[in-house]
DNA sequence: GTAGAATATTTTGTATGCAATTTACTCCGC
DNA sequence: GCGGAGTAAATTGCATACAAAATATTCTAC
């Protein structure tokens, strides 16, 4: 029987968690009671828990997209009953996670190629925008991040360590939307983010398009140090535009290999 | 790509329940022939359509940003039982437009200044983009038709029919939405809308403000057909950011009231 | 053997019951 | 009168029960 895990990770889509600030939440998380506190943790949160849950195995993958969520099967292997389960479903399906058929249960949600490519415009244009809003915003504290990451990515790069580079390369960015103080401009860009990851679309990268973005993340450093918003805003549209580029020529390839 | 049945139309059902002034109607409507109905009407969505009233209250403003769900007389005032409304709290808390507070309920999600201005520094970013993919791939048909409603605008602004002119006027911004061809940029920025609205943070239009915002929706229209994809993405970023100190304006003087 | 109807099983949707938590209230002390 | 412990009520959260719909299976006719 598998078991929830311990880590309330609820994600940053839904409040529950933004008023987590109590003490007993606090004390409950003490790992010396562990099984015990599994049980009281859950009591109050099991519908988020299991939101969180569902949204890991659907972005890990061991839920694939157009998959059906069978509440039986989801029950047994979560531990929990229907009602906190149905719960989550209707969570994760405001998030965009989930499709909801009437009479017919939910389905991971599926995007096509149109929808991707609407996705990345989106995302392109809003991660533009907090290039422009970090770069008259930065603090020297948080470029000086930055520049570590750079040399983290950097050093990655350089031993072909892919996983590590992909590490970097996501904190920059996270950086780069932390600096834009703008927390709806942040969250709405992370629910993108998540939808493309859900839908299993990643790049696999070629050496050229993989030597490319790491110029592009040295131009986007020395844009940062400069100040220059439209300059940033410009490189993150076309740094964007090329991420997209590169998954879209990979899933037509895909595509032309199954015909 | 994924839609939340939140839109779905609630149909007569929910108006019947809400105003029963006439006394034979409230003797007709004896509960369980009313749940019964409901069941034969539409039994497979009833947390969708719980979903999509509490939407409307909250954007309506019966239910006012902050104030507190609770199930027993929600439950009785829509006549259903807690399990679909419970369902219908989570749906809206994945759109943002509930926060959910362990152990403590529902409550209906506030907005601070800073969200407020967070939010349109967003919208005006995609309401731009909407207008530069749209100026580049509008039909004629389409220009004609938002063409007729700038002038249907420009005859409620004569008569200082606010809600008329507010009609056209988001219809306006529908119209390029759609022409931009982006499901998601669209749904994005509904959402953003939405949430707006649900705030109660209407722009208390000055004459000044007024006639302004008419002058830039013909600038608009001339874009369109200028088919000048920046200029029209640049002017909805302004007309945008104008909205916004409108609001914020307006906002901060009922603060200056209130202390 | 196959198409289609009839039936059985599974699955989803909603209502209800019980336990745990939170909130309201009472009573006591000062 | 006010604040706080203790208790009662209300409220939330989860599990279960039952009804309707969808799906799978069997059976019949050809």
């Amino acid at each position: 029987m598998t078991h929830l895990p311990l880590t309330i990770d609820v994600g940053y889509f839904f409040a529950y968690n933004i008023d987590m600030t109590s003490p007993e939440t606090a004390v409950n998380l003490d790992t010396t009671a562990l099984v015990h506190s599994v049980v009281n943790i859950d009591r109050s949160a099991l519908h988020a828990e299991v939101a969180a849950r569902l949204k890991e195995m659907i972005i890990e993958g061991s839920l694939a997209p157009g998959a059906r969520l069978n509440e039986r099967i989801l029950c047994e292997e979560l531990a929990v009953s229907r009602t906190p389960l149905r719960e989550a479903f209707k969570m994760l399906a405001g998030a965009g996670l989930v499709e909801l058929l009437p009479n017919r249960g939910a389905v991971v949600a599926r995007m096509d190629l149109a929808d991707i490519e609407s996705t990345f415009a989106v995302i392109a244009s809003l991660e533009g925008l907090a290039g422009e809003l970090a770069a008259t915003q930065i603090t020297d504290a948080e470029l000086a991040e930055i520049r570590a990451l750079q040399f983290d990515m950097l050093a990655s790069h350089a031993r072909r360590d892919l996983p590590g580079y992909f590490r970097a390369n996501r904190q920059i960015h996270a950086r780069i939307g932390a600096a834009a103080r703008n927390p709806v401009l942040t969250e709405t860009c992370e629910r993108l983010n998540t939808r493309i990851h859900a839908a299993r679309y990643r790049s696999n990268l070629t050496i050229e398009r993989w030597d490319q973005a790491v110029t592009e993340h040295a131009k986007m450093l020395t844009l940062l140090e400069a100040r220059d918003g439209a300059g940033l805003r410009t490189l993150l549209e076309t740094h964007l535009h090329n991420k997209r580029a590169t998954i879209v020529a990979e899933l037509q390839s895909r595509r032309d290999e199954a015909a």
